[in-house]
DNA sequence: GTCTATAGGCAGATAGAC
DNA sequence: GTCTATCTGCCTATAGAC
């Protein structure tokens, strides 16, 4: 065998243990907090100890910004997705709450939304990526709504930049408040009322 | 000095003691969440140990319930003056809203959203304080709801439980997304946007 | 890549003196 | 009510062997 086929099988077995951590911290994340989970949880897990994990990520803070990175990549293909498979705007808009309604199952919310709460605790680098995530659901967000007014297929008054705000903060807190009660329907009723507020 | 008054001076140092703790806490759990401080930020703060705060509050537990007992009673001392003070049902919401904008200053947010983020690291007690909190709101601004949809000055689809929830979500996420910002603009273009959304 | 061993710090909490 | 002293446990992180 080959050194470069050796070094690509190590690669590819590191790698496939840094999704594995990842993986496992994301849950911890999404369910527990940033700040309330610790290296020891996810080594038990893993079968590892926690020595080793500092060898695929430094410390915990970068754990955290691999964590929100992957997680805005994934988000952002799944938006990429939406574009390519959904022309219609009103139905963007359904597709998008739907994204976050499956997260709610399994007791999870949005990372970046459990991290808004903690954001004055986290590192620099991880304030910005949070940051960054939301930006960027607005943007795609803005875009959807002027899509929509151009079309004639969403109403609504004031700037596309504006609602978009409004859609991405009424998720993210329909999120926070049905999850304490575990109960879906009422994140769904909150979503359908939303995009009944936007009907022509 | 009679025994008497003397017992009462006691009781109204302890108390002090007790409420500065409890202002000290509570500003910590509405920026950092509630497992990131420690006894020893509000010991410092306070010029006292933490073996004092002790005698105060049992555990850490004992004080969160106290921080959202104290919180609860003082928002709905807080609703009590709107419909008090305020007779037309939109103005009413539009108080609600500012008492979450009022928060929101300060880097703060919302105790019970911030809580709702960590529900499940919280000890018993303390959901069942979150979730009353929460149903408590919602209970004050079905009754709101319900009174605009008699008297035609607030129009909705669907039942006032499920529009009150919605609205509770809408300003907690408001919130929670905001305050990264640092940005009370975005928070009060949504909670106008949302009030905008029941006008006959 | 993973381990053992360990450091150094901070957490919540308690006993007992004053 | 507040203190000193102390405990136990958990946390992140590192050194160095395999």
């Amino acid at each position: 065998m080959s050194r470069l086929v050796m070094a690509l099988q190590r690669a590819k077995r590191e790698n496939r243990t840094s999704e594995r951590i990842l993986d496992i911290a994301e849950r911890l994340v999404q369910t527990r907090g940033f700040n309330n989970f610790s290296y020891a949880d996810i080594a038990k897990e893993l079968g590892i100890t926690t020595a080793s994990l500092h060898y695929h990520f430094r410390g915990k803070a970068e754990l955290g910004q691999a964590l929100i990175t992957r997680y805005a990549e994934r988000f952002g293909d799944a938006l990429d997705r939406i574009d390519a498979e959904i022309p219609d705007p009103r139905a963007k808009l359904e597709a998008y709450a739907g994204l976050y309604g499956g997260v709610l199952e399994g007791k999870r919310m949005c990372m970046c939304g459990v991290l808004a709460a903690e954001y004055q605790t986290l590192p620099g680098p991880m304030r910005r990526a949070v940051i960054g995530f939301f930006d960027e659901n607005q943007r795609w967000l803005a875009g959807v709504l002027k899509q929509g007014r151009t079309d004639k297929t969403l109403a609504y008054t004031g700037s596309p930049d504006e609602v978009a705000q409004s859609i991405l903060s009424t998720l993210e807190g329909a999120m926070l408040v049905a999850r304490p009660y575990g109960d879906l329907a009422r994140f769904n009723s909150t979503a359908d009322q939303l995009l009944a507020g936007l009907t022509p």
